[in-house]
DNA sequence: GTAATCTGACTACATTTGTAGTATAATACT
DNA sequence: AGTATTATACTACAAATGTAGTCAGATTAC
């Protein structure tokens, strides 16, 4: 809907910490952070800064100490940020990328049961 | 394979002219830009070289005017950036990101046809 | 209550990126 | 051959990003 600023690849990171459970304290951010990074707590309180000016996550600032939360669902997130990216990259065909990577191996048996059932439930809603 | 060097935004517009079709001279890519660009000539010959430098495109100097051509193919960039990007913003979870994208209207019959093939015959080669 | 500690605000600094401009050397025109 | 044009090389500079450090006020621990 609105524009949503960008979001840096470590921004990212933070954000994902933040969709998973929110609010959280920076503290809180920082050491779920430190077990997949090894950022430096005030690299990771930098992060959560430039995110809060650029209005991508609030805080409550009535607490002694302060919790955050985004601003945005990561749904709009990811779909905002994907559609850029396949425009970039597959020079906007979806298709294309799909298809290459669903040739990969990285999807289980599983996962391609349940992609081909989404795909065959498609036609019918348009 | 090896590292390819990262590319940026920009970049990634001047590579997708030199996949579709190479060795360029720096004003064909210009030209080539300019259609679906406002970049200024010096801005575009400014990324070329960059990506000479950073060795993602290599350069005929033998000619009085030097031509242009990537030193990665189209698949494998597509490939290494889509699975950086897959990583930060979908966890990883190409499903999700697959799932994502087949639910949006984005795709043609003809291409849910394609996909769906495409997945029937995914199981067996493994 | 005084010192140690923590939190939040602000500052720092190199790199990368976006977006060109200038100067120089080669080429082309007349 | 002299001049205009062009291609290439180099330089410029602000914003964004990665990666922290310093300082001052609030809080906690003695």
């Amino acid at each position: 809907m609105k524009n949503i600023p960008n979001i840096s690849e470590s921004e990212w990171e933070v954000m994902n910490i933040l969709w998973n459970k929110s609010p959280l304290t920076a503290n809180e951010v920082i050491a779920s952070l430190q077990q997949t990074t090894d950022w430096k707590p005030k690299t990771i309180r930098t992060l959560l800064d430039r995110l809060v000016h650029k209005n991508v996550v609030g805080v409550n600032r009535n607490q002694k100490v302060y919790t955050f939360y985004p601003l945005y669902s990561q749904d709009e997130c990811q779909r905002a940020e994907t559609e850029s990216f396949v425009k970039r990259i597959y020079g906007g065909a979806v298709k294309s990328m799909l298809v290459q990577f669903i040739e990969e191996e990285s999807l289980s048996d599983d996962d391609i049961k349940e992609l081909r059932k989404i795909l065959d439930e498609k036609p019918k809603e348009k």
